[in-house]
DNA sequence: CATATTCCATAGTGATTACTATGGAAGGTC
DNA sequence: GACCTTCCATAGTAATCACTATGGAATATG
């Protein structure tokens, strides 16, 4: 099976994997269009964009976004785990820290420079787009915080090898606090180097390990 | 003139300072409505909570409340106005603080125990009611976002008086992103003693002043 | 008690929302 | 070239959205 498929949704399909039996071609590039969608939705947050946004951006018409992504909550999705697998996965960059210190540093590191990219939106897409929302929304919040207390378990046990527990728990809490408000302070005007010298700030009071 | 007027909104009004002159008594108690109003934005966003809701939460119908305050909008901001003059404002936490680290601890101390009220939503208003948004709602948005920067000018001019300039931008832009930051956490689910740990972890690193 | 003033309940308005029915288009196959 | 399969454009659907028109209710005043 050389399609990746999560939640009943094809999220990485390379045409020449997938032999075609007949039929219209698609008039548009897959990748390109969820693209196009995960901006918008870094930008405005998940139930502030709208299928005519979605739509417009991504240079399709309804029928199409409903017949490749199913709807517009698991196009969202998909365009969280493109987002998610960007340049380096933070199991990546936790595996390759020789120490907890620059596995936390590593993750504000990165988490600054993606929240002030030139050619994406402010802030962090993860952080940002489900903050809040209605009460029909709520499964899709909690599966973006499950997310986030992933990442928060994943560094808090790798800081444990170093430090006690209590501690481990309270750095690795506040590791995420920051990666969190960069976020916000990302989409209020701050830029690349403000982040980064706050990462710096946070760091300064690391415990010996 | 008894009563405080903002952005044409009668945001404080006492009954006996106001003399009637007839007319049908208003049946709902304005203050008590615009709690509930507030619990609601705290809770959902703005864009994510509707007026039938708001309707409903505030025991009004929707008349009353455009009467009352002019249109959703306008009641978003009466609504943030209540929240910052809730307990302590920030100028008088900051103002009391007799070190510029007292000021940051104060702060976080506040932000954390608000973010974890019993009887009240988790994570902080004014942080997570419009972290996205559509492009409708940017210039409010930008009101919010000059709240923060607003916050975290006076505390970076706190530290100024004992902390070299670049120190002080640093410091307090690690504490604005904590104070961030820990709202989400408590909208994933942090409890306020793990709250309390993170604000301890980000002024360990706290340089002598 | 009639009138004036202010407020409320009901039933809307016009626009927007997520999503889809249907006929046509664009290919592949035999 | 006819048929099959897949996709697209258009024009919707039913529900929801922020907000309001209108007649009645509840007071104060003279």
């Amino acid at each position: 099976m050389s399609a990746l498929v999560k939640d009943n949704i094809v999220i990485a399909m390379k045409p020449s994997a997938h032999p075609r039996r007949g039929g219209r071609p698609l008039s548009f590039d897959r990748d390109a269009a969820l693209d196009a969608a995960m901006r918008l939705f870094w930008q405005q947050g998940y139930e502030a964009t709208s299928v005519a946004e979605l739509t417009q951006a991504m240079g399709i018409t309804p029928p199409s976004l409903y017949a490749a992504f199913g709807d517009k909550r698991r196009l969202f999705r998909a365009a969280v785990d493109r987002y998610l697998t960007g340049a380096r996965t933070v199991e990546q960059i936790i595996g390759e820290a020789p120490t907890a210190r620059d596995a936390a540093r590593d993750l504000l590191m990165a988490a600054a420079l993606g929240d002030t990219g030139e050619s994406t939106p402010p802030g962090c897409l993860l952080a940002s787009s489900l903050v809040t929302g209605s009460a029909e929304a709520a499964a899709l919040r909690e599966e973006l915080a499950e997310i986030r207390r992933g990442i928060e378990a994943r560094l808090r046990a790798r800081i444990a090898q170093e430090q006690d527990p209590g501690e481990a728990e309270a750095l690795a809490g506040h590791v995420m606090a920051v990666i969190q408000g960069m976020s916000t302070l990302a989409k209020d005007g701050a830029d690349r180097a403000k982040l980064l010298a706050i990462v710096e700030t946070a760091l300064a009071g690391w415990p010996p390990g």
